[in-house]
DNA sequence: GTCTATATGGGGATAGAC
DNA sequence: GTCTATCCCCATATAGAC
């Protein structure tokens, strides 16, 4: 019997309807950004009043960051579930698909690093920043392995590779090839990681 | 005898004030963002009064699209003063490396792409759609040469190359390496120049 | 052309009725 | 808890005096 099943409808009305704020809130991150998103947007979207919303969340910037803290923990369960027979550098290329599809779908990035504003609230989240944390520890891990394991590259510092992998879920290079190059999602995922992984020069110099 | 020197005293100090104003603005916009940088931010670095700003620019709109387009022109005439002498590839190296030092230095990068909103002033100018044009299609002439020669993968179509490569000009990652890595201007290019061709496995798997 | 002072509008947040 | 109606700050942009 799940905690779930103990609340009483409107609880559970209440709770649902939190959820669909949160994913109208993650769609419109995505495409207009934090500072063109307003709080009318997201009560329209979902069809709620303004005033419903903030019974919620107590600001725009607390919605934020309760979708920011969302997607970090999705990401924990994805890396959580993984196969233990993959190897690190499979664990890393995984990871990197499954954010980029998920973004590709009207996700969001971890990481909307390309705002300050976004950044400078994020960082004000206790909460959020635990789970940074959390998966910046655990991806430096596999980065660690990796390297061992002589699949990346060892002459790069460990925190070098993990800031340009992050990037590579934000990166605008993602929308430029949708929008104008009209790549199919999987030839924009294949693309990325050979870019991630291999850079643009790759094999063709050796 | 230069037109700059034909202009009265009046009109020279309103070009030089203008300046102080796109550089100011320039600045502004790397630390802050636009949607955040106000016009009074603007005036108070200039040391003048807000009304002034609106003699020089008609809207905040049109100012931080004239920073884009002179950031552009600087591109543009950097390639255009690059040594015959050098590889397509290097010639791509370059060029990086002086975009990325500009931005290191408190400058802008080109493609302020993680913005939707600025993206979405740019592409309503067309003074700044021609020369982005202008460049996008030069820096193809380039990808393409360093194909045939051998210099970088032509698996890649050129178009995903480029995007991949204007994207680097306003990676995060250049920010974190600073913020938290605390890396030197010469490490961060450095890395940036053999995560951008090179990949973060690169040789290591060969 | 430069300023002080102000108009205008948008959007985050809330009062108060139901 | 939900809504309608409103507050109010702040930032863009301008009027009008000098």
């Amino acid at each position: 019997m799940s905690i779930f099943s103990k609340l009483s409808f409107k609880d559970k009305t209440f709770k649902l309807r939190e959820q669909a704020v949160l994913d109208a809130t993650t769609t419109l991150l995505a495409s207009k950004g934090f500072d063109l998103m307003t709080m009318d947007d997201v009560a329209g979207e979902v069809g709620i009043s303004k005033p419903s919303l903030y019974k919620h969340f107590k600001s725009k910037e607390d919605l934020a960051t309760e979708v920011m803290i969302q997607l970090l923990d999705d990401a924990l369960t994805y890396l959580d579930g993984q196969e233990p027979t993959l190897t690190s550098r499979e664990r890393l290329e995984n990871l990197l698909e499954w954010a980029l599809r998920k973004r590709l779908e009207g996700g969001l990035p971890f990481l909307p690093s390309g705002s300050p504003h976004v950044r400078e609230i994020l960082t004000k989240s206790l909460r959020y920043l635990t789970r940074a944390y959390k998966l910046h520890k655990q991806l430096g891990q596999i980065v660690d392995s990796a390297k061992e394991a002589g699949e990346l590259r060892t002459d790069l510092p460990t925190d070098v590779i993990l800031f340009s992998y992050y990037s590579r879920t934000c990166d605008p290079a993602v929308d430029y090839m949708q929008l104008y190059g009209h790549y199919s999602a999987d030839a924009i995922v294949r693309h990325m990681l050979t870019i991630t992984f291999e850079g643009i020069a790759g094999s063709a110099r050796s």
